[in-house]
DNA sequence: CCCATAATTGGAAGCGCTCCCAGAGCGCTC
DNA sequence: GAGCGCTCTGGGAGCGCTTCCAATTATGGG
């Protein structure tokens, strides 16, 4: 049973060979493809099963022109912005809809001038069927980089700045906005913003949705009080906020990480959470049933953008011309706010 | 500039030729490889750079026989065990390793059985040059597939059961030991165990230094209080434990999850921590920063788990025969104990 | 100035698979 | 019984690159 020789991978010539039948028709009877007697077809998966035989997949991608992959590709200006599980829900999502469609996922964390300049070259030498890009930034080189490269591209959420022809994104400006309406609703009138770095359209967008909602409800919108998405510099700008702004009562958070960090900065004040102070966040990730009190925040559906992104590059791949996303958001109200 | 003819990549020949040279020499040129006279090499290089030439990856991989990439591949029931921030940490680090040798990441989650079945044959037909394979459980078909596979192998952390050749694990049981030891020098008498799934290896090793450490302090060990490493499993873990060892002081919990988690039932059954009960959970997450009260941990190096998988991984791939690691752990007391 | 030696060079054979195409075989219809 | 439209079949030409090898050219010592 165990030959234990050096045996190379077996390959089509050998199943050709033993089941007595010319190149082309193994391939079509591996590749269930019509045109193959039953007989034929059933001394290929023979000769496939006694020679334990699997297709190579690169002389299949040379050959088909296809490489059987699909790139996600993270920016950002150190890999500890991927620590945030954001991502890893997107790629549970990604991963899935891509199984479907048979892909592999190549993970890339553009996070250095070099690993970018690989992503360029993967990009331009069509190293994968199709590309994801998220978290651009403002005048990331990879935005130029997925236009010059003829490779399908779908950008998950919105590069700062231009709207891509294919893209998945959350209602950022609407659950912010409705976050906002939500405080307000509850009585606050001394609503701060703590946003996320404005280099960025998530950024932006969600302290967009904020003085939209303060406007509409004849409040006066604070400027924005910048963190860069993380606990620490969420509690910074909490800090700051009430140096600054003593008498706020409601704070929305762009994302759950500063939501927590803006908790634990009020918790070491003296304000008490939220009965001086209501919170509301942004995510809706573990860190935000966690929190103490719990957060109140904008659910958004992440392993949902990942799925169909995924979706949307397969789409593009096969051809189409799918038309962008942009998936609903819903508060979840806990006892922050 | 622009051409918009629906141009194909130019290919090898095409750079041959507007150098004036043989394909051996271009190839050789491109490759930075000996035996080409500087005036072509300079000629190659013209012809490239005018071209927009990028070497087909494909075509080198089937010529090669290297594909150019690792996997990395997460076993699981399902999705969600990905979603624990553990697996970006080691992915990060993974990354940057193999980033150091040019090598591409897939990424894997091997959640459901057509996942699996697509692994295997990742493995078995060679498309990748390597993989690492993580958070195994007993009798997981992965196992058989990877060792059937002649690939480079490596594991993170030991499957149940078997020792493989080539593994990076942390120190499970020095970790838990330490951390027990730690409560019972804080005077606690009677510590639990909140321990992970016991048909992990993690589960087991955890439990078996918190059981060494009672043992050796000449304490009873509590029999194991079986949770799945999730938030809710280490709250549930907790309420059980406070049902039957009413008078429990002492908690070592497997994880930082499951220590949170551990914490919320504490609060809500109405006990201190520290007073009442201390509590020091593992991994050093972000977790356990943000928990109240912020919890005493046992840490363990996760990025660096991911970078040494990564390079025993490209040692194996370039024909060496690295030697296991075993990652230390530190202990790091915050004011949950 | 000639020959041994080393550095370059280009031809050509793969790497393993897909797929176009022409030809063969076969059952019908008219 | 010839002609037509099928389905099958296998030959062979790639896909784009690496690399072995034999041939060519450069180098240098005697």
């Amino acid at each position: 049973m165990a030959e234990d020789a050096p045996r190379r991978q077996p390959t089509l010539d050998e199943v050709t060979e033993l089941a007595g039948v010319s190149r082309s028709v193994a391939s079509r009877a591996i590749n269930n493809a019509p045109h193959v007697s039953r007989a034929k077809r059933e001394a290929v998966e023979r000769a496939v099963r006694q020679l334990g035989y699997v297709p190579n997949p690169t002389a299949r991608a040379l050959a088909t022109r296809q490489t059987g992959a699909a790139a996600l590709v993270v920016s950002g200006e150190d890999p500890s912005i991927f620590a945030d599980p954001f991502f890893a829900q997107v790629i549970v999502g990604a991963s899935a809809a891509l199984e479907e469609a048979d892909l592999h996922l190549m993970l890339c964390l553009a996070a250095s001038d070099r690993s970018r300049e690989r992503v360029g070259e993967l990009l331009r030498s069509k190293g994968a069927d199709g590309a994801m890009l998220m978290a651009l930034r403002e005048h990331d080189p990879l935005a130029r980089m997925a236009e010059e490269a003829e490779m399908p591209v779908v950008f998950g959420g919105r590069p700062v700045g231009t709207t891509p022809r294919w893209y998945v994104d959350v209602d950022n400006v609407g659950g912010a906005r409705e976050a906002t309406e939500y405080l307000v609703s509850r009585g606050r009138t001394r609503v701060a913003a703590i946003c996320g770095r404005l280099d960025t359209e998530v950024g932006r967008a969600r302290y967009r949705g904020y003085r939209d909602a303060m406007l509409a409800a004849g409040l006066d919108p604070l400027p924005p009080q910048e963190g860069d998405f993380t606990e620490p510099s969420g509690a910074a700008a909490m800090a700051a906020l009430l140096a600054n702004h003593p008498d706020v009562d409601g704070v929305f958070a762009a994302n759950d990480n500063m939501g927590a960090g803006a908790l634990r900065a009020l918790r070491e004040a003296g304000r008490v959470v939220p009965v001086d102070v209501a919170v509301v966040g942004f995510d809706d990730l573990a860190v935000a049933q966690i929190a103490d009190p719990p957060l109140t925040t904008v659910h958004q559906p992440i392993a949902a953008l990942g799925r169909e992104m995924a979706r949307m590059l397969v789409a593009l791949i096969s051809g189409q011309d799918p038309t962008p996303l942009i998936l609903p958001t819903r508060l979840v109200t806990r006892a922050s706010a």
